[in-house]
DNA sequence: CGCAGCCTTGACAAATGTCAACAAACGTGG
DNA sequence: CCACGTTTGTTGACATTTGTCAAGGCTGCG
């Protein structure tokens, strides 16, 4: 059990509570591995083996149907990912891949599963977890349904800026082509609605933003923290 | 404290675990009540002071946002909503009203935590639970960003005739123009829809579904479990 | 009966996707 | 370090999907 990386994982909130002795059962069987970028990690419909934990890197969520794709999330460090099929021992729904090169902690879901079942404090807090993605799921399907495409890039930005640190000018971190697809959009349509935006005051420069004009963007794309807030 | 109703909800998955003294803590301070169809019990926003379980009649859970507004959900007997909010503690996501009259139980959201807390038979069937939930609005997302309207039509379709028993012909169970909106278009839409899947076989009359060639149907609709189907 | 709400239909408008072309950025191997 | 090919981003023209508005039929209910 090479000890790099569970220090880290120790203090996520998922993992901080339970007994040493517990969390010592839990990293026995996993393993820290770096991929490369491009990786397919997991695939949806697979059975659950792992829960995942990225340390380093980025991580695409993502589904197919029918010839089609979409994005669904990006995971960013350190978090978990996959945790309610690893809960339910039922198939991934999603598709997971890395976006660069990635340190990923792999532990087997019936650790997870058995650690589950004697920690209380273990419990406590995969149901926090659990409360939150699925309060996130539950905002993303509201942007969805609620916004157009033009509207959820507006908000969209409101959020990165304030994850960058809220200067006027911050950069995108996500692919364009892969943010088109996370907004629930094509290439082109994001392309089309950056221009959208300028008459809010948005410049779009590589992958850098600058928002000339706070309130006439939040004017217009009225953000709502029942949508937008994170923690909310 | 009222039994009536309180037998009912000890059946639920959600309850059955736990001990005796923690159920009668926790439907101490609840109480049951009926409402009229048409009444809202939450606003989205509200802070979140009970778990509701739905013991009769339904409950439309729906979203609002800058004058627009979507249903997202339907919650019928016998189960809860806003479970999440309540572990959280944060306020409700959705709204919810009752679609026709109902029987609700309340239950405190402070007991629920509390019960939560000490009962570790409770926080197991809370995880599953949210698990569950979760992963389902992960599935209504793919639904959303996967599909045409024509498609989740189509699918919604095969989906309510497996749920009313597998017939070719089956009620819809739903009022259509809120359809439409769990579905994400518009009444018209919704109308057209209809007509667009004639050529697959599906004839209207009311609330009366015929799906004329199930394979038909399925070739056009292409049903993923990993989207379709409510329990894996 | 008459009103109100739901469903449908048609005509039209707006939003979004598709296809093709090309420029810019990137990575790789020479 | 450059040349090359690949990928990404952008733009234009166009098709498709979806929404909007208005009207009318139908139904249920007081």
């Amino acid at each position: 059990m090479p000890d790099s990386g569970f220090r880290e994982i120790r203090g996520l909130d998922l993992f901080a509570q339970m007994t040493d002795q517990n969390f010592a059962a839990l990293v026995r069987g996993a393993y820290v591995q770096t991929f490369p970028a491009q990786i397919d990690l997991v695939a949806e419909g697979d059975p659950s083996d792992f829960l995942h934990v990225v340390l380093s890197g980025s991580v695409d969520l993502y589904s197919c149907w029918n010839g089609r794709d979409t994005s669904l999330a990006t995971v960013r460090p350190i978090s978990t990912f996959i945790l309610a099929a690893t809960i339910r021992d039922a198939p991934y729904l999603m598709s997971a891949r890395t976006l660069e090169k990635s340190r990923i902690a792999l532990i087997p879901s019936q650790d997870v599963r058995a650690i589950f079942d004697i920690d209380g404090g273990f419990a406590r807090a995969i149901v926090a977890e659990l409360a939150q993605g699925y309060r996130a799921a539950i905002k993303s399907q509201k942007d969805l349904k609620l916004r157009t495409s033009l509207e959820r890039l507006a908000n969209f930005l409101l959020r990165q800026q304030k994850r960058a640190g809220g200067d006027a000018s911050f950069e995108l971190e996500f692919e364009k082509r892969r943010l088109a697809s996370v907004l629930g959009m094509t290439p082109e349509n994001l392309s089309r609605a950056f221009k959208g935006l300028q008459p809010y005051g948005i410049t779009v420069e590589g992958n850098r933003i600058l928002i000339g004009d706070q309130e006439d963007l939040e004017r217009f794309a009225k953000p709502n923290p029942l949508i937008d807030d994170p923690t909310s």
